[in-house]
DNA sequence: ACAGTGATAGAAAACGTTTTCTATAAGGGG
DNA sequence: CCCCTTATAGAAAACGTTTTCTATCACTGT
């Protein structure tokens, strides 16, 4: 902020008729002997003039700011809110700052904020990646050190840096037994486009799982809904496929006892298209959804959905990144986290009646 | 980051044969003459090495970053992460970064992070905050030039500084208005403690309306739910205070026809907890919410509330202040925008039956 | 008495920019 | 032929730190 006059440690220096560099040996507590007497001096001149230490100098000369960048695709979808506050828990916990950048998932932006933040000099970086992004940040991954993907894997295998992923396969062979042991056997998969890697993961862990109990998965009950990308905002665009999804569905004669979302967003969409449409969730149909968003405990009826520890993953990811930021030295190979996922079984799945 | 080597101005004056003043002007596209030859050379030599400017570097001649400071309660809550999101909005499209920071509510953090941010040298600072804040921030508020208040005026009228604020005294008068035009005279006001100014406000805005229309507000039907502040984690802790009130009301055996939340998510434990006793919304009782957050539009029954435009509340902010930013030299005396609500009719309130 | 040591503190360099100031050459007007 | 301007470009200072390198003491042990 352009004060009036910003005081500096020189400042100090002068009023205590010693010399920036003991000032700074003082204020930082450095392990360096100077006297009571004048130690004291400076600290209450400090005070008295009402210093704060400049971190950009402080920055310039270690260069390394203590800032880490975080690109997420949107801080409005409740899912990456909850992954931001897991990170800013950590960072802050730890003395360094995160820095939030939303790519809207748009590969060009992605890559615009990864610049930037390089060029803000930052500690390191978390990003959860746009499906492939770019091949400049395909190379960037690979080089350099303090980077640390999150949500989930690229599916370029070459790219090798520590990430902390949900185990999304797992997750959703967990869901699709829970439906199976409640009875369905005859299940929707209502999705918006398959594209990112982890719906992929999503769909054949749903289609094995019913293969693997002696059930073929039939075509005709996978719904999916394509939307203008232009119109994303997080705000109502999946909401709205999961309500034209529903309708689909319908429209086919609700062809399953339950159906399974692609997430917790359009399991609320599908849920509103059902009641609109006077069918009740669960006695009509069932509705499994996927990540377990705050408000999926909090709508009617609350979901049974699938739990991502999405907290968790940013503190993690954080936790470890600034390990690796501390200890520059050491060099370990990269990690995989993998995080396993939890049923959160509320009231939106009902044992199928004989 | 800390890579084998960063590439510096000096690096290409040396490769070019020239000098870091040169090559600064000719990076920066600044209006001064140098040969085309020259020019192009360095241009090259910028590509091929992979140049990336240092803003520290930059800052710290110039004395501010190019980053503007937010402190908002938290990211989790859906009505800050609209703000947030307008607020990122304006500023990347003016050539600035936005850095978030989660005060919990918490008055000491608020001071904490202003303080912080002050440290990083940031260009200029948003902030909601916390009811009276500290003494340093409210001296912080009158003194500092580049600040703007938003959501919430504060009460110290002492404070001088530009805002950004709901009318929620307005906001509050159009929701009674509509409850009483649906025929509702006898309403119940369900909240949590009743602290922040802008809860005062609407309060307030709430009895004023009722006495205008000669109901007087029996204070048997202010039901207000506190609870632990240590177990704040704008997840579920509003949500659960709403159920608690949906319990307390219907203990005293439904005493109204309408019931009006302090806000959305308040709206929605209460919806639960009416539900979840048999009781429903809109036929038994009428629920009136407050914010419109995003999942208002997505829960069951959709949520009549009072639209609080939150996105162009931090779009507005972040014009404003950068603004002021880029012209330092302008001294304009403070403003204060007030922002005009809507009503959000949905479902959940019903015109009353005679 | 004298070199060696430890305590104390300042001087100066460095980080990567931007900007002011100075320097060189070329050209034009007298 | 000299002075003044203009075009061009480098030198150097500056921003606020941190850190390395010196410098001055006052001791100690011999």
């Amino acid at each position: 902020m352009p004060k009036k006059q910003r005081i500096t440690i020189t400042d100090i220096a002068r009023a205590t008729g010693s010399s920036p560099a003991t000032v700074s040996r003082v204020l930082n507590q450095i392990d360096y002997p100077v006297t009571p007497a004048l130690k004291n001096k400076i600290l209450t001149a400090a005070k008295e003039l009402h210093y704060t230490p400049n971190m950009l100098g402080r920055m310039l000369k270690s260069g390394v700011s203590n800032d880490i960048g975080v690109v997420v695709p949107s801080l409005q979808n409740p899912f990456y809110a909850e992954t931001v506050a897991g990170i800013e828990r950590a960072c802050r916990q730890r003395g360094y700052s995160p820095i939030f950048c939303s790519s809207e998932n748009k590969p060009d932006k992605e890559w615009e904020y990864v610049e930037l933040l390089r060029q803000k000099c930052v500690a390191g970086l978390i990003i959860s990646a746009v499906n492939e992004g770019n091949d400049d940040l395909l190379q960037f991954l690979s080089e350099e050190r303090n980077v640390v993907l999150i949500e989930q894997p690229l599916q370029n295998p070459l790219c090798d840096c520590d990430m902390v992923v949900f185990d999304y396969y797992a997750a959703s062979e967990m869901a699709t037994q829970y439906l199976l042991r409640k009875g369905h056997t005859d299940i929707a998969y209502l999705s918006t486009p398959i594209t990112r890697r982890s719906r992929q993961l999503r769909y054949s862990g749903f289609c094995d799982t019913l293969a693997g109990a002696g059930i073929t998965f039939d075509e005709s009950r996978l719904y999916v809904k394509s939307a203008d990308l232009d119109t994303y905002s997080d705000g109502l665009y999946e909401f709205n496929a999961g309500r034209a999804l529903a309708e689909d569905f319908l429209r086919d004669k609700c062809p399953a006892t339950a159906v399974f979302a692609i997430n917790d967003i359009v399991a609320l969409g599908v849920i509103s298209g059902f009641t609109e449409a006077g069918f009740r969730v669960p006695q009509d149909v069932s509705v499994m959804g996927f990540d377990d968003i705050n408000f999926s405990a909090m709508c009617t009826p609350p979901l049974t959905t699938i739990r991502q520890p999405s907290f968790t993953m940013g503190k993690i990811a954080a936790d470890l990144l600034i390990d690796k930021v501390d200890n520059p030295d050491r060099n370990d190979s990269s990690t995989c986290t993998l995080l396993k996922p939890t049923i959160a079984e509320r009231s939106s799945v009902q044992t199928v009646q004989p």
